[in-house]
RNA sequence: UCCGGAGUAGCUCAGGGGUCAGAGCGGGUGGCUGUUAACCACUAGGUCGGGGGUUCAAAUCCCUCCUCCGGAGCCA
């Protein structure tokens, strides 16, 4: 089935049984509509009541005024206009012109129809609180800000796939479902699994990536991950979406430079399809354009450790960084920063060490500005089958989980590398939000599994 | 798990031992020259988070439990 450009399928009739007799349009589309008169379907945001009354329209596709005058509009019409509730759904007809103060499309209301009406709509235009914005969330994803930060992400999460896939990588999805620990790092999700007794959440598919290198030179997988930590942050979710590239012949540098290409074609395209979005959530976007023109910043953990301390941080040489650390590096910071080089004490087990440095893993960890820290984690692999048996061993690790993982460097082993991108964390960072928690449509948390 | 803060109308909050249980928003009714979190008037709406205690008297003080928020830790 096919329609004209900025209509949508729709009869006479509609599926509700109120009758159209314009052609549909959806709001987004308006702009070329101007001057004709257009029918449109969807929820009522607001409704104020002059002698000429006022509908904020949305329809999802965006938000438009719709004016109802005494002598414009038939008599029914202009009596149902000053009876609309909040979140009521309406199918109206009228004219698309221009404001006469914003210049923006508005509908000069002819007849208006109630589809399904809305009593006592929980979310009213006032402050609320997160308690009960996080109880009613189905109802919160109606609201403007919720609006732009999805549609935000969604073209994160396209372009995301959009710079993978034109750049010869293969979709190499990862289980969900795992037998053990992929790093042994962190608390998973158990489950009960048949003859196996348990499975457990994915927390990474990095392990299930590498042996897809020299089946396909370049893979990644994108999908949700899963964490049982009890962290109770602004930038953690137990269920949160990651990205993550793995490809042949390639070490340190080039996860720099992929991770910085991809950022970039993320942000030119959230630049360029969202200005409206990014509007709605008052983000300034000259820090993004910043990041898009400059070179990301580089600095080893080593040097980051000593500008820490200068900045007032206690910080010690083989310690990890701690919870406001890259809050107080990235404060200083005018773009995304790479940090490489860690102790490899508190990384990986997988991870390749500097030859250069045998305490130090060949990992790179991407610092969004503003405040925001780690949005990327990788790094290089550790190729030698003997040093990967001594760590395994070393963290407490069952050899025999790992043969699959180990037949990668039997078998035709080369020099490989990837990383991670936490969606939610980039989601944040770019719409400048103070919490991860909206950037995903049905949050889970330490205490939040509703809706 | 630890530390701190908060739970009072549908929502956001004020009131902190004794004449008030209150305001704004939202709902209802009426008014209003194009409004945009519209505005104005009137109106309905409450087990002051649960339980226990102190007191002549508790929304208010004490204990306890629950929930949420912020932070720490853990982690990415």
């Amino acid at each position: 089935m096919y329609w004209s450009q900025g209509q949508v399928p729709g009869t006479m009739e509609d599926s509700a049984g109120v009758s159209v007799g314009a052609p549909l349009v959806e709001i987004r589309h308006l702009k070329s509509h101007l001057g004709e008169t257009v029918a449109l379907r969807g929820w009522v945001r607001n409704a104020r009541t002059s002698k000429t009354r006022f509908v904020e329209l949305r329809d999802g596709s965006g938000f438009v005024q719709c004016v109802v005058g005494a002598n414009d509009a038939d008599e029914a019409s202009y009596e149902l206009a000053g009876k609309l509730t909040q979140e009521c759904s309406i199918t109206l007809e009228g004219e698309v012109k221009a404001h006469p103060k914003t210049g923006e499309p508005e509908i000069l209301v002819k007849k208006l129809e109630l589809i399904g009406g809305s009593v006592d709509f929980p979310i009213t235009p006032k402050d609320h609180g997160i308690e009960f914005l996080m109880e009613n969330r189905t109802l919160w994803l109606r609201s403007k800000r919720q609006w732009a930060i999805i549609r935000i992400r969604h073209t994160i999460v396209k372009a995301i796939r959009d710079f993978f896939d034109g750049d010869g990588f293969t979709l190499l999805d990862a289980p969900i479902l795992t037998p053990s620990s992929c790093e042994g790092t962190s608390n998973l999700f158990e489950t009960d699994y048949f003859h196996e007794g348990s499975a457990f959440l994915s927390q990474s598919g990095q392990l299930y990536q590498e042996p897809g290198v020299p089946a396909f030179g370049k893979v990644y997988c994108f999908g949700p991950t899963f964490r049982a930590e009890k962290s109770k942050t602004r930038r953690h979710l137990t269920e949160f979406w990651m990205v993550e590239p793995e490809m042949a012949f390639a070490g340190l540098d080039d996860v720099m430079v992929l991770g910085e290409r991809m950022v970039k074609f993320i942000l030119e395209r959230v630049l360029a399809e969202k200005q409206e979005e990014l509007k709605i959530l008052e983000r300034d976007t000259a820090p993004l354009e910043l990041a898009l023109r400059e070179g990301f910043a580089k600095m080893s953990y080593t040097e980051a450790v000593e500008k820490l301390k200068t900045l007032g941080s206690d910080i010690n040489w083989g310690e990890d960084f701690g919870n406001d650390d890259e809050t107080i590096l990235m404060n200083a910071m005018d773009r995304p920063m790479w940090v490489h080089r860690f102790p490899k004490s508190f990384k990986a087990f997988y991870m390749e060490y500097d030859r250069e440095n045998p305490d130090l893993a060949m990992g790179a960890d991407l610092l969004a500005p503003e405040g925001y820290g780690e949005v990327i984690g990788g790094g290089e692999r550790a190729t030698s089958l003997d040093y990967l048996l001594e760590q395994i061993q070393h963290h407490g690790l069952d050899q025999k989980d790992y043969e699959w993982y180990l037949d990668v460097r039997r078998y035709g082993n080369v020099r490989h590398a990837g990383f991670g991108m936490g969606l939610e964390r980039a989601v944040a960072w770019i719409c400048k939000l103070p919490h991860v928690r909206e950037t995903i449509p049905y949050p889970r948390m330490m205490g939040t599994l509703r809706p």
